[in-house]
RNA sequence: GCCGGGAUGGUGGAACUGGCAGACACAACGGACUUAAAAUCCGUUGCCCCCAGCGGGGCGUGAGGGUUCGAGUCCCUCUCCCGGCACCA
């Protein structure tokens, strides 16, 4: 028997595919969409690698079985094609990033094909196309018009190996997101969205989405809501009174606030500071800016340091004046800067107490038990002492009580604030989508509506320290005329965040080739939300999080009518190495498809990565394993070729309703666990069942026509799964109606339900549970049936020993359990 | 510290709403084919014990406890692993 020659195979089926149109999707408002995508990537120089398969080939099986379904599906691929690998290569090389790109797009895209990946590549797009990126400006003057795109001047995250300002996203952990390293803070002009004004929203919607919790959790964590209070301190200074607002979630405590502490960024740290602390204060403002966020913490988590500013603040509630400090355990963007110290109450206060000597009061006692605070702060809620007219209420209810007495007087407020901060937006790069935005010496800030604001070809890439953009060296590109009052202007010299760019992709998805618009709503409206959207989990707060802004502000401009892109989410497991970490270049384990496609051909490949275990699980590549899925190709090709056209001969009725009910189960099986993504469990599925024909082979006629059926269904299944192998054995063994029919465009297929029904079923004696005799009862067998025939199994008996049970439990259809 | 997810044979993993633990594969071992090897095909394979054999028994899902006729699955306590966040007042 020959061998599948995948390779021939392949080569005949591609071509064929590509003329019928197979993959290409119109708008057809007759059937019901299904938009199946997979994240935007970058197209790395590296290419892909089998680890990406995990993401692709479950997104086109499901997105093959939906349209076998009946669904008109839209599956599109294109390119986040921005960003700083092809840039910085295009530094070394002296090449236009535009270049780097084109070349590695075209590796992904042939790769893509290799495994037979159906997208409708009619609908590509890329990023950095002038025909794209002149939308991603639109959608910053869209932004820009509702007020949520501002330009600011901060201490920025500023990673100095990448010389890039980062989104606080982006410096997560205090490490850059792309390189890892350290970062720092620089002050710069840059522009922000005002992401902070849909905190609430983007938190609340979460609860509707189908997505997986831990990526909800993340998100809800990254928000981070906090219900407090904002509570007025005033400093006295020589030049009058200095109100410190500061925020707490522990208003119930603030009788115990024995110091305050300020951020060293604190705007009000110079005013307060007395003149014989100034120089001390000074020069611990000036090292705690010269020292990364990660330096900061862990030399916080050692020991609190802090200085004296030799002001006192007054504590409203009490009109008691405490020390105020300047210390670097308080944050710069968080709440108000500035922080009342409750060190009975709170760890990070107590450790700042002790170590500069500062006193200790206790107002909380839980259980109505004070617990000491002289070791350890006590953290916990509970009933409140050493506070004046509060004693004895319960924490919530002091800290209701308290706030609207704050009100009431005018030196405090509930408060809610969000841990999320506005979304840093502007990067002093070459290879992004330029800010279509114009500065005028008499009008300000001037958007450019001419779009697209294409990038000017400059001499050099480089970014330099200064954090000035290499778009500044394009003299003739930035000298410009203002739009509004045709003056001297120049251009803003900053491009977008890559993230900006992917924020809206898959609305262009819908109809890529719009010319006067981002989108035409009508293919929007038909295709959109996604329906399944399958990528990586290390965009929980940065993609994820971006993409769910924008389409809430176009939901809010009445320019879509959804206010979440991606209804269900489904995050891919990590692929790791046959040396169990993760595949890496410098590694030196990295296994591409390339190699696997010519080795073992692509079905087995594609089959290799659905079965090696649960989609979201984090697995090892195992050539092993892919020399199974190709041995199991193999044997299906060789069962199918041999037995796949036997003529039915005189029928056996046993084994052929044995077969009925398999390939019954098999069809209820696979349909359910694809649908459920459990893609190992179905092709398991079918091994058994072909196992179970390959048993059979020999009497293969005895099955009459169930035989055929059963290979013409399996031939339908694996079609999603194992494209080519199952459109050669389609038409070699006479099942396609014509050249031009195609295993692909078949109904999946169905099952009788009266095929699974068993005239008996096999069930379990037990006696005091553990398993004593197995029995054949009637299928429809009742209790009272079920008992009396275990009662009556000859090891049964020998084990009670004449005596009578005391109790038996019947589960029907499944055992018997006897208690003596 | 907080949040999310895990722990099942030599390995990857399977097990519906509590009901036959180990499907399917890999590896290993034995056999067939072969001058030989590879490929292919057939068989064995959780651990331990009894039996010449047919067969039979015990143990077993990270640890300990609990609920139940019955627990991988439910509850409590704990250990370890992976991922994320982390001085957020």
């Amino acid at each position: 028997m020959d061998s599948y020659d995948y390779t021939e195979i392949e080569k005949r089926w591609k071509p064929v595919w590509r003329d019928m149109g197979l993959y290409r999707t119109g708008t057809d408002p007759g059937r019901e969409p299904f938009y199946c995508l997979d994240f935007f990537p970058y197209p790395s120089g590296a290419g892909l690698s089998v680890g990406h398969c995990r993401n692709y080939v479950p997104t086109d099986v499901i997105s093959r079985k939906k349209r076998m379904d009946g669904y008109n599906v839209l599956h599109p691929m294109g390119w986040d094609a921005f960003g700083q690998p092809a840039e910085e290569y295009a530094i070394k090389t002296g090449t236009h990033p535009a270049e780097v790109t084109t070349e590695n797009t075209a590796t992904y895209r042939r790769q893509m094909e290799l495994i037979e990946a159906s997208y409708d590549w009619d609908r590509e797009v890329n990023s950095s196309d002038p025909d794209y990126y002149r939308w991603t400006q639109f959608f910053f003057l869209l932004l820009y018009d509702r007020g949520l795109a501002y330009q600011a001047d901060n201490y920025q995250m500023w990673c100095p190996e990448c010389k890039i300002v980062l989104s606080n996203e982006e410096a997560a952990g205090g490490r850059c997101w792309r390189c890892d390293g350290e970062v720092t803070r620089k002050k710069l002009r840059q522009w922000y969205f005002r992401i902070t004004e849909y905190a609430d929203r983007l938190l609340r919607d979460l609860d509707g989405l189908d997505w997986p919790e831990g990526i909800k959790a993340m998100q809800r964590n990254w928000i981070g809501r906090s219900e407090g209070a904002e509570v007025d301190f005033t400093v006295q200074t020589t030049d009058g009174p200095v109100v410190i607002p500061v925020y707490t979630t522990r208003l119930d405590t603030i009788y115990g606030a024995t110091f305050c502490v300020l951020a060293p960024e604190h705007p009000d740290v110079e005013r307060i500071t007395t003149a014989d602390m100034r120089a001390e204060v000074e020069q611990y403002v000036r090292e705690a800016r010269a020292k990364s966020d990660l330096e900061r913490m862990e030399a916080s988590e050692r020991e609190k340091t802090g200085v004296f500013t030799g002001a006192y603040a007054e504590n409203p509630y009490n009109g008691e004046k405490v020390p105020v400090y300047v210390a670097d355990y308080v944050l710069a963007g968080y709440g108000t800067a500035a922080i009342m110290a409750v060190p009975a109450h709170d760890e990070r206060d107590h450790s700042f107490a002790r170590r500069h000597g500062l006193p200790i009061v206790e107002v909380i006692a839980p259980g109505g038990v004070p617990q000491g605070v002289e070791e350890h702060a006590t953290v916990a809620d509970g009933s409140l002492l050493n506070s004046g007219p509060f004693d004895g209420m319960e924490s919530g209810e002091a800290r209701r009580k308290m706030a609207e007495y704050a009100e009431e007087k005018g030196f405090g407020r509930a408060d809610v604030r969000f841990r999320i901060r506005d979304w840093l937006v502007s990067r002093q790069r070459y290879w992004g989508a330029p800010i279509p935005i114009v500065h005028c010496e008499r009008c300000g800030t001037v958007p450019d509506r001419d779009l697209p604001v294409t990038l000017p070809e400059v001499e050099s890439y480089e970014p330099d320290d200064t954090g000035r953009s290499p778009l500044a060296r394009a003299g003739d590109w930035v000298r410009t005329v203002c739009p509004e009052c045709g003056g001297p202007a120049r251009r803003d010299t900053s491009t977008m965040a890559g993230f900006a760019c992917s924020s809206w992709y898959f609305l262009r998805f819908a109809s890529p080739h719009e010319k006067d618009r981002p989108f035409d709503p009508e293919a929007v409206r038909y295709w959109l939300p996604v329906d399944l959207y399958v990528g990586g989990a290390e965009h929980a707060v940065m993609h994820l999080i971006y993409a769910r802004f924008w389409t809430k502000v176009m939901y809010d401009a009445g320019m879509v009518d959804f206010s979440e892109p991606f209804s269900t989410l489904k995050n891919q497991g990590m692929l790791l190495g046959e040396d169990h970490v993760k595949m890496s270049k410098s590694r030196g384990n990295v296994v591409t498809p390339d190699e696997m496609v010519d080795r073992y051909g692509a079905d087995a490949l594609r089959l290799y990565i659905l079965f090696m275990g649960p989609f979201e699980a984090e697995l090892e590549w195992s050539e092993e394993g892919i020399a199974g899925t190709a041995r199991f190709v193999n044997r299906l090709w060789n069962l199918f070729c041999e037995t796949g056209e036997v003529e039915p001969g005189d029928v056996n009725e046993g084994p052929e309703r044995e077969l009925r009910y398999r390939l019954a189960h098999t069809v209820k099986k696979v349909t359910g666990d694809v649908d459920s993504f459990q893609f190992n469990t179905a092709v398991a599925a079918m091994m058994e069942l072909t196992n179970y024909m390959s048993a059979n082979r020999e009497t293969a006629s005895a099955f009459g026509p169930t035989w055929r059926e059963a290979v013409r269904k399996v031939l339908v299944m694996l079609a999603p799964m194992a494209p080519f192998v199952s459109e050669e054995l389609w038409h070699r063994l006479g099942f396609a109606d014509g050249e031009r029919d195609t295993v692909h465009l078949q109904p999946w297929p169905e099952y009788d339900e009266e095929d699974l029904q068993r005239d008996t079923v096999e069930i379990v004696v037990q006696v005091k549970g553990k398993i004593r005799d197995r029995i054949d009862v009637p299928a429809d067998a009742d209790r009272a049936t079920m008992e009396e025939l275990a009662l009556r199994s000859g090891r049964i008996r020998e084990i009670l020993g004449g005596k009578g049970p005391s109790r038996v439990i019947v589960v029907p259809g499944r055992l018997v359990n006897i208690i003596p």
